[in-house]
RNA sequence: GUCUCCAUCGUCUAGGGGUUAGGACACCGGGUUUUCAUCCCGGCAACGGGGGUUCGAUUCCCCCUGGAGAUGCCA
């Protein structure tokens, strides 16, 4: 039988890091099997559902390159969409009503609260529900529902006895029916179904072959096996992945810094860094290698390589692989990410000049060494399009000198400008070198003043190209503007 | 509290009855260099504890400890 995963997101948040890495694991697995990979839009929750989640999967998969084989709009086994399979899980449900295999329930919120409290308060070895509607008449009950009392469905969870999962990476997980939550509800007062009814119901409609979910879920593993042995039917196979954890070794949360792969977007980062991260988030290949684009995944991706421990989320070790990424773009690749980034910075017009263009591209070499993200792109050539405001003339000083002496080494310089652009870097190299010399003083010395004068600050891009690119003119004008301000202060 | 799961450097991990326990990030040194980066070289650093099994356990088994997750009319 061939492979058949899904993705089924609930759009009642922004897309995470998790949730991100269970879709690719899903993903890699059906590409590299030759199987399908199915996105199931699971919105049985209308209290906390919005728009904006939605749209934010939508956009965070087209972002990744992760296209679905079935999903809303799209493939056989549809609606994909849980509120628009409402009738479905009615009929389901009123089967294991008719069967006995579920029952109402009328019990009000408030008296679940109570029997909680109490449990509480004893110290109960029994935990949740009591099952105080288990026993009800069928017929009193319907009559009571059909008079228009609220009501919940409860599945009969079996008093004793025990039921096992088999897991993919883990082996097999047994659970006392006796532990597993009393009689869970599988459809709520509003009439949708909960989670747990709507998740084995759709995973069986749909044929799913392998359930990949985070280890979160291993817990309710063998009340979905229940309901599936309810229903008649064969459960698919488990495969549950680790969580992902943050520093302090808890769940990955919004505490431990951005998780939402917008945040991610917006912040710089690139979507094959991304994807390479957090593919090695609880899953490697061998015992060295570590670079793999999405296609390289959709090949080699295999259970077999899933790891069973949490994983903790190193932000630093993703950044090291934002800069590698962002070194090996093209050049024009890159210019398309980073040209919106100044615009919306207002470091350029929109659309740009041609001399604005010009620019870029001359200084595209220089600082795509230097990116860790592509939103650092705006600082590092601030200086070629906008005048320096005023400077921190402490930069301009170097080591061991007085601030009193700056201006005859920024005097020096000015006159190097004569011919610059004439000259090769490397002619210029020795003449400021030469001039160090003259002066008695380190090539360092010489050129930081230099350098803050035409960048505005003690960091920056190569200087001789940095003044190249700005035109000779322009750095002249800004030595002495840095000149006469010192000046003045020192005066 | 109860149930379930997990356990190799600080972090991600490879490995597996006999290895100098390998790689990467981070960190620390050094080199290249006009700053910052990049790049190159080097270093630090791990099998949680106790019992077994065995000629031999980091590896297999048990216990302990530690951590996490679940215990919802949320998923």
């Amino acid at each position: 039988m061939s492979v058949r995963v899904r993705y089924a997101p609930s759009p009642t948040g922004l897309q995470h890091i998790g949730g991100v890495r269970t879709a690719l694991f899903n993903y890699f697995f059906a590409r590299s099997q030759g199987g399908k990979f199915i996105l199931r839009i699971e919105d049985t929750d209308r209290e906390r559902y919005n728009d904006e989640s939605l749209q934010d999967l939508y956009d965070t998969l087209e972002w990744l390159g992760i296209q679905w084989d079935e999903g809303p709009g799209k493939g056989d086994f549809g609606p994909y969409v849980q509120s628009q399979r409402f009738d479905i899980y009615q009929e389901y449900a009123e089967k294991l009503l008719k069967d006995g295999k579920a029952y109402y329930c009328f019990c009000t919120p408030e008296r679940l609260d109570a029997v909680r409290e109490e449990q509480k308060k004893n110290k109960s070895k029994i935990q949740g529900y009591d099952r105080h509607c288990r026993d009800l008449d069928p017929a009193e009950a319907l009559k009571r529902k059909e008079s228009g009392e609220p009501c919940v469905i409860r599945l009969k969870v079996p008093l004793d006895g025990k039921t096992t999962f088999h897991d993919e990476i883990m082996g097999d997980i047994t659970r006392k029916n006796s532990d597993v939550n009393p009689d869970p509800v599988i459809v709520k007062t509003d009439g949708f179904p909960t989670y747990h009814l709507a998740n084995v119901i759709d995973d069986h409609l749909m044929g799913i072959t392998h359930i990949m979910r985070a280890q979160e879920w291993i817990p309710s593993g063998p009340l979905h096996v229940l309901l599936y042995q309810a229903f008649g039917w064969e459960p698919p196979k488990y495969c549950h992945l680790p969580l992902v954890m943050g520093k302090d070794g808890s769940k990955l949360s919004k505490r431990h810094g951005a998780t939402s792969l917008r945040d991610f977007r917006l912040g710089g980062y690139l979507p094959e860094a991304i994807t390479n991260y957090i593919s090695l988030l609880g899953w490697s290949y061998d015992d060295s290698r570590e670079f793999f684009t999405r296609e390289d995944l959709e090949k080699l991706f295999t259970l077999e390589k899933l790891n069973k421990a949490p994983a903790v989320f190193d932000y630093k070790k993703l950044e090291w692989f934002n800069g590698q990424y962002i070194r090996q773009r093209s050049p024009e690749s890159l210019k398309e990410l980073l040209l919106p980034i100044l615009q919306k910075d207002g470091i350029i017009s929109n659309p740009p000049t041609q001399r604005e263009l010009n620019i870029f591209d001359g200084a595209l070499p220089l600082i795509q060494e230097r990116m860790k993200f592509t939103t650092d792109v705006s600082e590092m050539v601030r200086f070629l399009y906008q005048e320096i405001e005023s400077y921190t003339t402490a930069d301009a000083l170097p080591k061991k000198m007085e601030l009193a002496a700056v201006p005859a080494i920024l005097e020096a310089c000015y006159s190097l400008l004569e011919g610059f652009e004439q000259r090769s870097d490397e002619e210029n190299e020795q003449l400021f070198y030469n001039k160090a010399e003259e002066l008695g003083i380190k090539m360092g010395q010489i050129l930081q003043p230099l350098r803050v004068a035409v960048t505005g600050t003690r960091i920056s891009p190569p200087l001789f190209e940095s003044i190249r690119l700005l035109g000779v003119d322009k750095a002249a004008a800004r030595i002495k503007a840095l000149s006469e301000q010192i000046q003045k202060e020192t005066a």
